[in-house]
RNA sequence: GCACAGGUGGCCGAGCGGUUAAUGGCAGCAGACUGUAAAUCUGCCGCACCUUGCGUGCUACGGAGGUUCGAAUCCUCCCCUGUGCACCA
């Protein structure tokens, strides 16, 4: 039953926006093995069910994990519960607290409830690790760490590095790489995927697979692609990613806020056009047949109707020209409805005059973090009301339910200013 | 357990008794510029209040006390990190 396409086909697909492949050569083999027997290939990817918020830089190694569905191959979705069960105390978090089965099985759930958005839920079979690391017991977690070594742990960048700084290292930690190598033993996988700071922990799982009489895994690992900024590792934490839960115009102009140089990468990592393409794309922006805003504009389109569907895409693709190309209100910013109550100063309740304090306004609106900062802004004068620069915090309105449209720089919301208690 | 070196604002890192809400750098935000950007330049970058003033008050340099007119800076105890030594059923 040869079902699966031609060797070299498969390997044109899965080689494109892959950082290494230990090794290509390997890789080759054992697809033309499966190709023989018509087993398909094993293919595994863990993932921790901690921060169930992915953005688009998780989607490069879920897209990748497509490209093996898509040419018939069984995807493994594994689900690091167990470490989540034990509880990991590292890094910077002092105490991350222990989960319970439950919260585990929630956060599984909405992972993969977004997991899903690439790959096809149908053909993915979901692990979770504490099935096997579970029974493994004291005696068993001794008998695997006797088969690696301090050094060999050590050479591991992240410890080394910290380990040179003089920055702690917590004994548990040398043990994660282990439970990741084991959980490729129970699984018999034939391919582990992982971002490329996953290096270690993959080749751990070829080196363990050796010492259980198994053919080591092939490694696939996908780049760690640049943020917003075009500098930093895409990353919640550092406030330059792109959620895939993202509203379709958020999507959209974040997407035109990259560099032009970053947008290249993006067009590899982040979308199914094949290299050549891409390289046809960018030869022409150099040569000036093609506008460099066109092909970001395209390129957030794309990203956008994947996640999105293609009429979303079109909105936010107008929506995007009328408030930046036009600099015009979007059409559809969100309305926020504020009691008036929470508007006045405190201690100056002047009877007859309608007067609220600008920098509570954009507190409430959540366009200011605190009323400091609002402040500190409207004596820039980046502040605009109804297109208006704004420059005094004192706010005198006409009427009572009053509605403002309200800017702080790139944002803008629309503020329902309601009579009593309780908004409008 | 002992010794030594450390713990400063989101991060890195100065300051080591007083014009210090605390030098720098990074990150962030805003303005200008532009093709939306990026790069560059400029301003801001603890919180609250209003009289928006080079205003008033509060909070802040691991924690708790203490010395002093005055402490991030000195003392005591505690907590945490690293390094070395010791110990190790």
């Amino acid at each position: 039953m040869s079902t699966f396409l031609p060797v070299d086909e498969q390997l044109d697909l899965l080689q494109k926006g892959a950082a290494e492949i230990i090794r290509v050569s390997d890789l080759r083999e054992r697809l033309e093995e499966s190709r023989k027997t018509g087993r398909p290939l094993r293919v595994k990817a863990g993932f921790d069910p901690t921060a169930p918020d992915l953005h688009l830089g998780h989607t490069v190694l879920l897209r990748k994990l497509r490209h093996f569905q898509q040419l018939g191959h069984t995807v493994i979705f594994l689900v690091g519960d167990f470490t989540s069960l034990i509880g990991d105390p590292s890094g910077k978090n002092v105490t991350r607290k222990r989960l319970s089965r439950e919260e585990i099985d929630e956060f599984a759930k909405t992972y993969q409830e977004q997991v899903f958005k690439v790959l096809d839920e149908k053909v993915t079979e979901v692990r979770y690790n504490s099935e096997w690391l579970g029974k493994l017991g004291y005696e068993g977690t001794i008998g695997l760490a006797s088969h690696f070594t301090v050094s060999q742990m050590l050479e591991r960048d992240e410890f080394h590095k910290r380990f040179q700084a003089e920055q702690p290292i917590s004994l548990h930690e040398l043990l994660y790489p282990l439970m990741q190598a084991y959980d490729s033993v129970a699984l018999e996988s034939d391919v582990e995927l992982g971002g490329t700071d996953q290096r270690f922990n993959l080749g751990a799982g070829r080196e363990l697979q050796r010492q259980y009489g198994q053919k080591p895994q092939i490694i696939l690992m996908t780049p760690i692609i640049e943020g917003l900024d075009g500098v930093q590792k895409m990353s919640k934490s550092l406030n330059n990613a792109i959620g895939i839960n993202e509203a379709p115009t958020e999507m959209y102009g974040k997407l035109m806020s990259i560099s032009d140089e970053l947008m290249w990468k993006y067009w590899i990592f982040l979308t199914d056009l094949r290299q050549s393409e891409v390289d046809a794309m960018r030869a022409d922006v150099a040569s000036g047949a093609l506008h460099p805003m066109a092909a970001k504009k395209n390129l957030a389109r794309t990203i956008t109707a994947g996640f999105h569907g293609e009429s979303a895409a079109a909105h936010a693709d107008d929506n995007w020209a009328r408030m930046f190309q036009q600099k015009a209100e979007s059409e559809d910013i969100e309305e926020v409805n504020i009691a008036y109550a929470d508007l006045v100063a405190p201690s100056s309740g002047q009877a007859g005059l309608l007067q609220i304090r600008l920098p509570k306004l954009l507190v409430q609106l959540g366009l200011a973090a605190s009323g400091a900062e609002a402040s500190r802004k409207i004596a820039e004068k980046a502040v605009k009301l109804d297109g208006e620069v704004i420059t005094n915090a004192a706010l005198t309105l006409a009427n009572l339910p009053a509605r403002l449209v309200v800017r702080l720089g790139k944002r803008a919301k629309v503020a329902l200013i309601g009579s009593a208690g309780e908004g409008v």
